[in-house]
DNA sequence: CTGAACATGTAAAAGGTTACATGATTTT
DNA sequence: AAAATCATGTAACCTTTTACATGTTCAG
């Protein structure tokens, strides 16, 4: 069984709990955006796919089309699920702008580095406000088996430390680069 | 002027020194890889595409098919660089597939999660001994503009300070979850 | 009844990765 | 002379992003 990453989490979603395709694209936001974003032009198609794979099944009998669906893992979804679960994962990878331009930034100067610091360490700032804000796990009310669940835990946890880390960073950084005033 | 950051990381590398596609592979790989990475495919495409701009030019008169081609900054290349450093970053994004498989493990009970956490760190411990080997701004012998550049060397101390943040998370979270053999 | 949030979808374009293909140069 | 590395390129495929398009439900 063969599905982009996408469709991996996408299904991990239901594995936590059925919800139409809108709550699923909300889960993302609060969990996994930083590390994994879902975009909004391949949730349905994703969803219509993995249905096509028997590996989810909508709620009611037939899916009506501009009406809120609600999904479900099957049984052979929640197999696959764990297959994929066991299988050796791709390497992480980043794209970050701001750094790049770091690395290129000496030619302007020393105030132009300064600046990139800045605006570096501002974005992680916030997005750590963000993710701060959110409670893992917590999606739904109630005692609910998403509740006593490591993995949303860990997850936020590895968020938050590794935005501290950024943000130290930052600002060690800055403080390098004000400190010697040579060049 | 508007290129893809993959253009600006090409034309960036170009701006440290002249050299011809292969080296800039290279220098990537030494450098950006973990949070730009420059594939193969790309890279000559856009080394045409950015002469046909007029931001590049190659060193002899026509560049040969088949032959080694060393591409250096025009003026406007080096304006437009410099143009693109002072624009707004889009923000970090990662792609982390052992971090979602994180997220939905716990269906597989304890043992499984501590299998993800190692594989990460195992992971991040072998991509820190490679990043810690490379010596930043090293791309050229003797003295060189390259050499007393902060930005490579910022940009190097990111890594390793990113990867070392990883690395000790994942160790707290396999005490976390080996220490509470609850469920 | 009006606006905000809910909910689902499509189409086109851009971008990136992989695999393939070829040949030159240097080292052993 | 063979092997490794240097060097350039193409084509197909896959994924993702963006922008658009539409309709519903609920609160004020």
């Amino acid at each position: 069984m063969q599905l982009t990453p996408t469709g991996w989490s996408i299904l991990g979603f239901l594995a936590l709990q059925p919800r139409n395709g809108y709550a699923i694209r909300q889960a993302a936001r609060r969990s996994v955006e930083h590390f994994w974003g879902v975009s909004d032009g391949q949730l349905y198609p994703q969803l219509r796919h993995l249905h096509e794979l028997g590996l989810i099944a909508p709620a009611g009998a037939a899916p009506e089309r501009g009406a809120s669906t609600t999904w479900h893992l099957t049984t052979a979804g929640r197999g696959a699920l764990h297959e994929w679960l066991r299988t050796p994962s791709a390497a992480t990878r980043s794209r970050d702008e701001n750094l790049v331009k770091l690395m290129f930034a000496d030619d302007l100067g020393r105030s132009a580095v300064l600046d990139l610091l800045q605006e570096r360490r501002a974005a992680f700032a916030a997005t750590r406000e963000q993710v701060a804000a959110v409670k893992p796990g917590a999606q739904r009310h109630g005692e609910d088996e998403a509740l006593d669940r490591v993995g949303p835990r860990l997850v936020h946890e590895y968020s938050l430390s590794f935005l501290d880390a950024a943000i130290g960073w930052c600002e060690d950084a800055m403080a390098e680069v004000t400190g010697q005033e040579g060049s």
